[in-house]
DNA sequence: TAGATTGTTAATCGATTAACAATC
DNA sequence: TAGATTGTTAATCGATTAACAATC
């Protein structure tokens, strides 16, 4: 039984975690992030969980999946829970990204300040159209979409970011998973099918737009 | 006691309704356009959850929170449950959209057919730069930030897009309210506070690609 | 010491799944 | 009729909240 004082010690848990708490880990880090550039040294679990709408309860059991990171009578030093929830969600190292597809959602990705302030970089761009491969875009470079496997390689490109239409989304995937892309954040509005040893996360901009339609008509009912 | 044989009827139930459930619905709906457009008339639950993975009975019970659509034996009638499920959503009339920000983000969605394909018209744009204030983008109208209450008023906009910097979303969300919108739908990476009269759905892409990272790191134990 | 706040256990709440009578 | 499939109830599972001893 070890007696050392160093704060924090992070280890994952046993049983696989929701998916719910996972997310929440990066509301926690926005906003302690942003509260940290305020120059505020702590913060209670009462106080970031009213910032978002949560309990303390949540915040903290959510926290102690990972580890005991507060302060019993103080509450949690900003910076060590910054550190530790980028430790946590992975993001204390940096991420190569590629975007496949130049649409327009693909040229905003490809710029968008957001993700690199978070530790991921877009180090290359796949497109089918001939016409458009050998550009730089944002000081990236555009490759063919078949030269994947070699610059996914070269580069160390774990993730991409897929911007294709939906009727070439899977396709696209699948070229992905062969040049051995570990995790795949895709746009296209279709359900993709990926082997279980590749991450996927679905983000689909109309059907956001779908949930605040429901919600604004339905909005005495969710009060 | 009723008995006519006119299907689909729609009840909104007299409860809230879970989040999740809206937001399956909307997976629902895009997997049944997909099929209706292959020409399939009939769906079963057991078929339209695995399309997704989700089971039949979660399939049946998400339905069932608004009515009954379905018919024993046979199954959903695709096209049937298509506008079922838009009127549910309320995807069934057009929405009038708006965009505040005209960075890449902004430009991007300005033309996203994804949007129109679901029943959204973006119709107008917002910007504090005065030297883009007048132009067109895809053919829709850049005006200024201080426009607003009138032009929602006379376009009939409910919806706002917010694709501000993190550091202005918030006094831009205010703004939007002050104009007499219904529904914002927040790209900027900060927690935003508006009245309960206004629906709130938040996009943070940043976060997307975090929880993409976390289930890279974590992949053995999510399985 | 008194006050504040954590980490954790037990209690509560809500959502998913299993099962099956009713229906086509 | 036999087979398929719904809508719904009851059982199970998981996530949130309440409560409190331990700690600073």
């Amino acid at each position: 039984m070890s007696d050392d004082q160093s704060k924090p010690m992070i280890g994952m848990p046993e049983g696989p975690v929701p998916k719910a708490v996972v997310s929440r880990l990066s509301l926690y880090l926005r906003e302690l992030q942003r509260i940290l550039g305020e120059g505020q040294a702590t913060i209670s679990s009462t106080q970031l969980g009213s910032l978002l709408g949560f309990s303390d309860a949540q915040v903290r059991k959510d926290l102690a999946y990972f580890g005991q990171f507060g302060y019993p009578g103080i509450g949690y030093r900003c910076e060590e829970l910054v550190a530790a929830v980028r430790r946590i969600l992975g993001t204390d190292r940096p991420w190569n990204a590629a975007i496949v597809g130049m649409g327009n959602l693909g040229r905003a990705l490809i710029g968008y300040r957001g993700f690199l302030n978070q530790g991921f970089r877009v180090v290359s761009i796949f497109e089918v159209d001939s016409g458009k491969v050998g550009w730089q875009v944002e000081g990236v470079q555009v490759y063919h979409i078949d030269q994947m496997p070699e610059i996914v390689r070269t580069l160390g490109v774990r993730l991409a970011l897929i911007a294709v239409p939906a009727a070439t989304a899977q396709q696209v995937a699948e070229k992905l998973v062969g040049a051995g892309i570990e995790g795949i954040l895709n746009f296209a509005p279709v359900t993709l099918t990926v082997p279980p040893t590749v991450s996927l996360v679905e983000v689909d901009l109309a059907m956001q737009l779908e949930q605040l339609a429901f919600a604004v008509v339905n909005r005495e009912k969710s009060t």
